[in-house]
DNA sequence: TTTTCATTCTGATCCAGATCAATGATTGGC
DNA sequence: GCCAATCATTGATCTGGATCAGAATGAAAA
């Protein structure tokens, strides 16, 4: 018991880093008093980083941890029937990757490295054990999980009802917004992932994504060289993507 | 505290209804001791029957309740920036509907009764005040939340890659998992949604999902009368869906 | 009953985006 | 550095499913 509480006092003092974590705000945005941050951060262990290409976790083995991207991106995807691979997303620093392995006890898709990345380690029955004890981060849960189910929904319009040029613009808009969100350039960035894996996540083939990015360009919407991305009108973006950016808040009928 | 107790008894003798209610085991699975769903009981609200065509909650109000269906079937859906209708959902009896809402505490989707339906309604914080006290409670919830999120990833695989044919093939399969799981026949069914409902919710054309039925049934994959459906050839038909009905249990790359 | 309106089905035509093919541009390995 | 492999772009062609048009069926209203 003296070593666990000295191992604790260790852990505040020298490795606590959820506190010190630029991305704490984020990933479990919850106002959490001093010694329930300590407390969430006992349980999380910080991984080596994952090079590129390297998978997280598998599709089909036993799930226990989330993790929260600490810098990086990864990928999730799916292999269809046809044993092709389908992305269902992609998660940039402070989003929660795993979420969907809660109810099977197995992860249902393949998460894998988009490039160089750190992530954090939340084994979930700990996570869980702790959430009993601090209902802030019990609701912090639910609304994590709460807003993937709603983002989803918003993938299954774009899939279903967008054409070509909505996709593209939405998938850039909706990029811009969650690197503004992290204290990034809402306008210039850097995509991590190729034209193929944008293609695949859209629903469309490499050579219609080359052709709208191209076409994007030409017309002054965007600026493109290779994968830096700067958005110049972003009015005109919005306008192509329509209203159903924030379709959450529109008026119902 | 004698007080309680007496309520306690009261209400399981007369109006504790989860108990007797034949979904008890599916809405909220849970293996729960008596005086626990009497809790849950207590907090849930049966509201009177909605007719065809009535909504249960509309898109951008304020979110407080989930809702279990009891009978009947909704859709959720999502009006797009062309005002366009895109269903995000069909939900049959056993089922929570308005889990999306939570994060932003707004209904990000109106649902709508496609028939004469009725519902439970459990107003959330009170449900999660509960799964404080019930941890088997909390993690059902996240179970189900969980749920919902590899669900609907299943469905962003459809909408992104499958043909007209399999998406189709996919839908019915769905569905017959659903009625056999409530212990209806897996095999014979009534559709609740229109032609037109599952082409919108399959990203689909109405003349698209007609033709088809109309093929299926014509190579006896499927017997159709109207609404009223048979699958005759069930293998056939889940070759058509392939492998990736269960994809979240085969074989990782 | 008849009228009206929605739903379903079927055929004919069209087009957005897939597929095929070829050529540059990058990137990583040694 | 060079070479191989992957990635991106552009053009030409093809096609699955959308769209248009109409007829047939069904279901609610009067």
């Amino acid at each position: 018991m003296t070593t666990s509480h000295t191992q604790s006092r260790f852990n505040s003092t020298l490795t606590s880093q959820c506190q010190s974590c630029s991305l704490s705000a984020l990933c479990l945005p919850i106002a959490l008093a001093d010694e329930d941050i300590n407390r969430l951060d006992q349980i999380i262990e910080r991984k080596k980083p994952l090079k590129k290409g390297d998978f997280l976790f598998r599709q089909g083995e036993t799930f226990d941890s989330v993790f929260a991207v600490r810098s990086g991106t990864l990928k999730t995807f799916n292999i269809t029937s046809h044993g092709e691979e389908q992305i269902t997303g992609f998660y940039c620093p402070s989003e929660l990757v795993g979420l969907s392995g809660i109810d099977s006890n197995i992860y249902p898709v393949s998460a894998k490295a988009l490039e160089t990345t750190t992530v954090c380690e939340i084994p979930f029955s700990r996570l869980e054990e702790l959430s009993s004890q601090i209902p802030s981060l019990k609701h912090q849960l639910f609304k994590v999980m709460s807003r993937k189910i709603s983002d989803d929904q918003q993938m299954m319009v774009l899939l279903g009802k967008k054409n070509a040029d909505e996709k593209v613009a939405s998938f850039l808009l909706n990029l811009s917004t969650r690197f503004k969100k992290r204290g990034y350039s809402a306008t210039t960035f850097r995509l991590s992932m190729s034209r193929g894996e944008i293609g695949n996540y859209l629903g469309l083939a490499v050579e219609t994504v080359s052709r709208v990015i191209t076409r994007f360009q030409k017309s002054e919407l965007i600026h493109v060289d290779g994968k830096e991305i700067e958005i110049i009108d972003f009015p005109e973006v919005q306008k192509l993507v329509g209203v159903a950016s924030d379709c959450g808040k529109i008026a119902n009928i």
